[in-house]
DNA sequence: CCGCAAATTGACAGCGCTGTCATTTCTGTC
DNA sequence: GACAGAAATGACAGCGCTGTCAATTTGCGG
């Protein structure tokens, strides 16, 4: 029926202790048995089967992607993160599980010890704003589960992915900067994630560099989401002196800047310029497409999950890889008025 | 260390196998032992393995939720889909996985075998395009693993849920059809989609309701795109009469055709309306808001991944529900000019 | 050619559960 | 109250793999 490891023992003339350990890239195997056994594997087509890994080792070859199902972030980020994640255990035959937490709710980290003790997980890959949950961080040091970040606030200590937030903003800013615009408002996003610090320090580098003071009535507090761009928005309006360019924290707030804009009948980049951060799809389908900043979010999974896998297989400490960002300018900012 | 199944038996003073039968909810057990053992293992927070539950039966509680990974449909649809399959999962105390699959591929049907092979999934929830991929289906049959479909096409003999998308297309087309409108356009999906049909099918149902005959350049190819909707709006606009109102076969293309018209000037909805389906977030978001037909997908989600758990846990014999769908009427259509 | 440490390999038990089949305990019946 | 048949329970092996530790082989200096 199924192919075992002790066929492929029998079948090579060698124990299946043997094979295990070829199986697990274990070094105290002779080369040339190595390669016998690799070739009887893949002739007769062998695929060892997880559940008796699991059960008899103390891996399970399983990670875990964990993300905050309230709301945030936005769902093509987490479905981009997730494909980036697929590819990685493709790559090294690991399984994923994604298990969405309520950060809201009290005891959400009983989601973990279910991970934990009923699968054994091998692994987590955290998404934000679930980098920085300090309960969710000590039940994992607690299990002994290692976990790689992708955008953690913290780098120390962390592996992971992230990229220069704070650089990318200033540069974005800065470009509206050279673009004539003084008047430049920013909505922030919600507070205790990093991406809302690193984007407002950002802004605040770019105003500085450039001798503009800032404005406190030009910085206002958003969500990330697209109504609280829109609410955001009517209050800049509301301003006795109008800002002529809006940078929003994500593009999902500059779209809803976007169509506040057209409510209150200003014409973008005419009247005023906006600009996003995130690159995600939408921004090319908004009209006209937005100015923002591409951030590489699959490649941001996929470096993740390796190399939290690099890690438990026992190659290299595991790292916090930096990706870089790139600036793309689009018709949504222009000159200023 | 662990709570075994065996640790449950000596607490309540019987034998594994009876805690076993508890378990997997077997009939022959006598309600006041049923009782005592469930007891015992609430009381000591007992969590069988799933390890070793695969391994040791015939059973692994694992469903599967494939997707094809070659960009359709919108990440956001899935997302939802996703969301909705989990809840179901928590419900039945069944874990899931993720497996996206690429059909352009010759060897797609690999993903499948590993998942079936190695996993030994005990089901599948398969989403559009998927739910009528020969191969595919076939390749289950083989491996004799049940799956719930999310929209199939066809409808006889398969499990899942469904919409009547082709009524709803129809009311869609009629709303148009009652604000005044005669030169109506609609942008077809890709060919092998069952929602590309049915909705054709409404569209036309609709106008042959209302009197007006098909014409023919006024259907137009799509993909289900952003982009695909561009360009289908252009080559609507440059018929010698354009029409007065667009019926795109989903929101992305709807957002297509309404970027497309900001290109060309033209202003929605006083010159055009349009209108998309899915009720996807963007909906909402768009310039004017999107008139749309709203699809449960959360729920179209659950709902399928229960009806296959009946089915794997012999409760039932799995059906194919049908969820209402809802008419999202916005600021996009108008009376014709 | 021998002895010893290092490099390879193997024997065996057991991970936590369920399938099979045997056994015990109830039912209701006459 | 004895008995057939149903209901409830248990004994035991084994799912496919890995951890532990022992056995064997190899390489090398003398």
């Amino acid at each position: 029926m199924r192919v075992r490891l002790e066929d492929v023992a029998r079948a090579t003339g060698v124990s299946p202790k043997t094979v295990s350990r070829v199986l697990n890239e274990e070094s105290s195997v002779k080369e040339s048995t190595r390669q016998r056994v690799l070739a009887a594997m893949e002739s007769m087509n062998y695929r060892p089967s997880p559940a008796a890994r699991g059960l008899a080792g103390s891996r399970s070859f399983l990670v875990a992607m964990l993300y905050d199902n309230n709301n945030n972030p936005a769902s093509t980020y987490l479905a981009e993160i997730q494909d980036g994640v697929l590819d990685a255990c493709d790559a090294h035959r690991y399984s994923m599980m994604v298990s969405p937490v309520r950060m809201r709710d009290k005891d959400f980290t009983r989601r973990v010890d279910a991970l934990v003790s009923d699968h054994h997980v091998d692994g987590v890959v955290l998404t934000p704003p679930l980098t920085d949950s300090a309960p969710l961080l000590q039940r994992l040091k607690e299990h002994g589960v290692p976990h790689a970040s992708i955008s953690p606030v913290q780098h120390k200590g962390t592996i992971g992915v992230c990229m220069d937030e704070q650089q990318a903003a200033r540069a974005l800013v800065e470009h509206l900067v050279a673009l004539g615009h003084r008047r430049i408002a920013h909505i922030v996003g919600i507070a205790d994630h990093g991406a809302s610090r690193w984007r407002l320090a950002g802004y605040k580098d770019a105003l500085a560099g450039a001798g503009i003071p800032l404005d406190p009535d030009y910085v206002v507090q958003g969500e990330f989401t697209f109504g609280s761009g829109v609410i955001a928005a009517r209050q800049l309006f509301a301003l006795p002196a109008l800002p002529t360019a809006i940078f929003a924290a994500n593009d999902d707030m500059a779209a809803g800047v976007m169509w506040a804009a057209n409510e209150r009948g200003l014409k973008v980049p005419r009247d005023l310029s906006v600009c996003g951060f995130d690159d995600t799809p939408m921004a090319v389908q908004l009209w006209p497409p937005l100015t923002t900043v591409r951030q590489p979010s699959r490649e941001m999974g996929k470096l993740a999950a390796l190399q939290l896998m690099d890690l438990l297989r026992g190659r290299g400490p595991g790292l916090l890889v930096q990706v870089p960002y790139e600036l793309m300018q689009r018709e949504s900012t222009a000159a200023a008025p």
